[in-house]
DNA sequence: CTCATTTGACCGAG
DNA sequence: CTCGGTCAAATGAG
């Protein structure tokens, strides 16, 4: 129900984002009246046009905090605690630190039965499973299935949440090499089973060895990842917009209509999370569940 | 046959 | 030492 702020006890500009994204929440909702009724199609284009704008304000938003104010603080925290601790060394980073990028994304796996709930167009391969100490079900890792082919690093740990099974908390580990592929294959079921819409929103630090030149106005992109096409209305059982920071050397993604609106689809908001890096030195998350049923 | 998953062993970090 | 992450042999599915 209630629009719920990190734990970290965010503040500042992550109020501003959740502002944002509640806005975004009417308007899926308006959209999502409309489309039942099926009445007027300019008015769902308009909508989610708005939709559009909003989420790159959000980012834009997200966006300036990490190069603002650096890491977790936001510039415009109050100014209680310009305090910068030890913090003053900005760059305690040690250059041999794997800076794997972090992103947490949680999901619903709700009626869906199949096993893997969590599809993100890329092609995944189990290599492991671990009991988690304290979790009440095992993690399961996943790395690219390109790896050898393509070299591809990228990982994921799929998880399901201790109290509610249907919840299942999905942490990407490294960015993907490979040729972007969608797995095709979009489920069975693709309209009746349980439409799944995930937003990540992928924070990256400012690095010291990036050149800070290029990202410095727009570090962000956007990248919708469909089952098979591009846009237009496929039929996709979730879409997956996510949020990448250009890299100096990869050239990620081309910008592209974030939001997808097929026939009957029903949003499945679940919750954005953000993240940045490991520890939680610079991890500011902000988590918004239950954007809608 | 090939390829993906399972599962215990192994290893490094803390 | 414990714990989390990865490896790799065994097994299963297509």
């Amino acid at each position: 129900m209630e629009t719920v702020v990190d734990g970290n006890g965010g503040s500042g500009g992550g109020w501003l984002v959740v502002t944002e994204l509640s806005h975004i929440k009417e308007l899926v909702t308006q959209l999502e009246h409309h489309l039942g009724g099926s009445q007027s199609q300019e008015l769902c284009k308009h909508l989610a046009s708005q939709i559009f704008s909003i989420t790159e304000r959000s980012i834009s938003l997200i966006t300036s905090f990490h190069l603002d104010g650096g890491r977790k603080r936001p510039a415009a925290d109050v100014a209680t605690t310009p305090s910068l601790l030890s913090d003053a060394s900005d760059a305690p980073f040690k250059t041999t630190k794997k800076r794997k990028t972090r992103h947490q994304v949680r999901v619903s796996s709700a009626g869906g039965g199949g096993d893997n709930p969590v599809d993100d167009g890329h092609s995944w391969r189990k290599y492991g499973q671990k009991e988690i100490l304290g979790a009440k079900h095992p993690r399961g890792y996943y790395r690219c299935t390109h790896r050898h082919s393509q070299g591809c690093a990228a990982t994921k740990q799929v998880q399901r949440t201790d109290e509610d099974p249907t919840l299942i908390d999905v942490v990407y580990l490294g960015e993907h090499t490979c040729a972007q592929r969608a797995s095709a294959a979009a489920g069975p079921a693709a309209t009746g089973a349980a439409n799944l819409t995930t937003v990540k929103i992928e924070g990256h630090a400012v690095e010291p060895e990036v050149q800070p030149g290029l990202g410095a106005t727009t570090p962000f992109c956007l990248v919708s990842t469909p089952a098979s096409g591009c846009h237009a209305q496929e039929r996709s059982p979730f879409a997956v917009l996510s949020a990448s920071t250009v890299t100096s050397d990869s050239n990620h993604f081309v910008p592209l209509p974030p939001i997808e609106v097929a026939g009957d689809v029903h949003f499945g908001f679940e919750e954005v999370v953000m993240s940045a890096f490991d520890e939680g030195v610079d991890d500011l998350d902000i988590d918004i569940s239950s954007f809608l049923l």
